[in-house]
DNA sequence: GTCTATAGTGCGATAGAC
DNA sequence: GTCTATCGCACTATAGAC
């Protein structure tokens, strides 16, 4: 009859807000010391006192953990689609998104951003998902140009572009030896882009 | 003891080279008619009469099972790179890249194409791995352009942009009622790209 | 070819916040 | 009472190990 039910792990507090934020710290401390693949997501989910039915209400699949911030960035390269003057170029609007997004990562974050990068770039298909992510980004940016009147070929070859620019120059500013920081290194490649497609 | 083993089906060549193929058109057969997760891989191999082992030898995950063909993709772009002139600019061996790409698809492609194309559109992990095929093409590309002497960022940048075209192209010439060909729908988009950068 | 770990889903129960 | 976070359990399919 099972009585003397032991009152089930005693919680504290029931309402703990951050659980999204200690869930992503703790999956990419576990995955930087034991590799992506050797962590399970029960792992992740016991390591802060919960399930894994639990993670998994806060992340769509194990790789999401490391990618939800993603959504900042989103917000900042369309802030930057907004902040540009109304009659300004498909590429000067996204020079423009590409300053905002850029704001984001102040030099203070930059090693942060490389022992996040270095998981990635130890696992597939989190490069697979990281990709996945700037393509949505790209997909939105072509939206918000259309908006603008842009047409539909342009928007989408200003976005995509964009998000090169961003990508190559994300890379760059996590190299060993990088000292510049990433609007220098945005405003190089952009300028590159640019150079490459008057010759 | 099981004695009497009941000669199990008798495949008359111990090495079908059509394997894989047949497996492909299986999974596209199955994969547009119930969808993507609704098609277990068993059923897929069951469907050629294999089994849910053989399907994983030939590809190392479900998805693959439609991204193999991407190969010659791949060998095209390197061919259109080895056959420009030693002195072309990046972007003009870019663009004899995306003219020896685009001659795997001619009309007569578009059907099967659009067909390939409906069923990664309506699931989400396929698009990603779609994605993710092009990018490593664009990371092949900028290699063979280093090789050529094109500096690296320039390299990475001519790469990127090479693929979003055909990308772009790609996904107009699959368009409804869309009936040039993807050579003239790749020319009009790589223009469009240049252009945008005089501006 | 067989076995197994783990990702990921569905559903019902619990319990705190409001 | 409603709403929502969490748990717990059963389950399937993928994918890799043996």
């Amino acid at each position: 009859m099972s009585v003397a039910v032991i009152t089930r792990l005693g919680r504290m507090t029931r309402w703990e807000p951050g659980t999204a934020k200690r869930l992503q710290e703790a999956a990419l401390e576990l995955f930087a010391t034991r590799g992506f693949e050797q962590t399970t997501a029960t792992e992740i989910a016991q390591s802060v006192g919960l399930t894994e039915r639990t993670f998994f209400r806060h992340f769509s699949d194990k790789r999401e953990v490391l990618f939800q911030g993603q959504q900042q960035l989103t917000e900042a390269f369309l802030a930057g689609v907004q902040s540009a003057p109304e009659d300004a170029s498909p590429m000067a609007v996204v020079a423009s998104a590409l300053r905002a997004a850029t704001a984001l990562f102040p030099d203070e974050r930059r090693s942060h951003s490389r022992r996040r990068q270095s998981v990635i770039d130890q696992n597939p298909a989190l490069q697979e998902r990281e990709r996945h992510k700037l393509a949505s980004i790209a997909t939105l940016l072509a939206d918000a140009l259309r908006e603008r009147g842009v047409d539909e070929l342009a928007a989408t070859l200003a976005a995509e572009s964009g998000v090169t620019v961003f990508r190559t120059a994300f890379a760059r500013w996590l190299r060993e030896d990088e000292q510049r920081s990433l609007t220098d290194l945005v405003d190089e490649v952009l300028h590159e882009l640019l150079a490459l497609a008057r010759h």
